[in-house]
DNA sequence: CCTGTGACGTCGT
DNA sequence: CACGACGCCACAG
């Protein structure tokens, strides 16, 4: 008996799939947006099947990557437009609001 | 069952 | 803004 059931997950899959290409999303957003109660569980997620993800737009509240992919995030995040001040990215500009799906 | 760990977030200093 | 501490949930040993 999996907590998170797998539609949590592909929920969470969904979101990350949806977010457009010069946009990102923090951990607690997807979370939140999935139903989940901790951005914790979003990690995990990307952790165990991110790799088909484009995970590279998902970030941190304080808007900067993780530390063992921050080089590798903000290298794609600029491929997408998405200039990072020391190494910071601008949530209030680039910040994706995802869509209710419960009403 | 308890302990350790982690792609997080928030509060206090 | 930077650092430290706590809380949160889920997985592995």
């Amino acid at each position: 008996m999996a907590a998170v059931t797998d539609e949590q997950v592909e929920l969470v899959r969904a979101l990350i799939c949806s977010i457009p290409a010069g946009q990102v999303a923090t951990y607690g957003d997807i979370a939140a947006a999935a139903g989940l109660s901790n951005a914790r569980t979003v990690g995990w997620i990307l952790r165990v099947d991110g790799s088909d993800l484009p995970w590279h737009r998902v970030i941190r509240a304080s808007g900067r990557p993780t530390d063992h992919l921050r080089t590798e995030q903000l290298e794609r995040l600029r491929a997408e437009g998405v200039l990072a001040v020391d190494g910071r990215v601008d949530l209030a500009a680039v910040r994706h609001r995802f869509p209710r799906t419960a009403g």
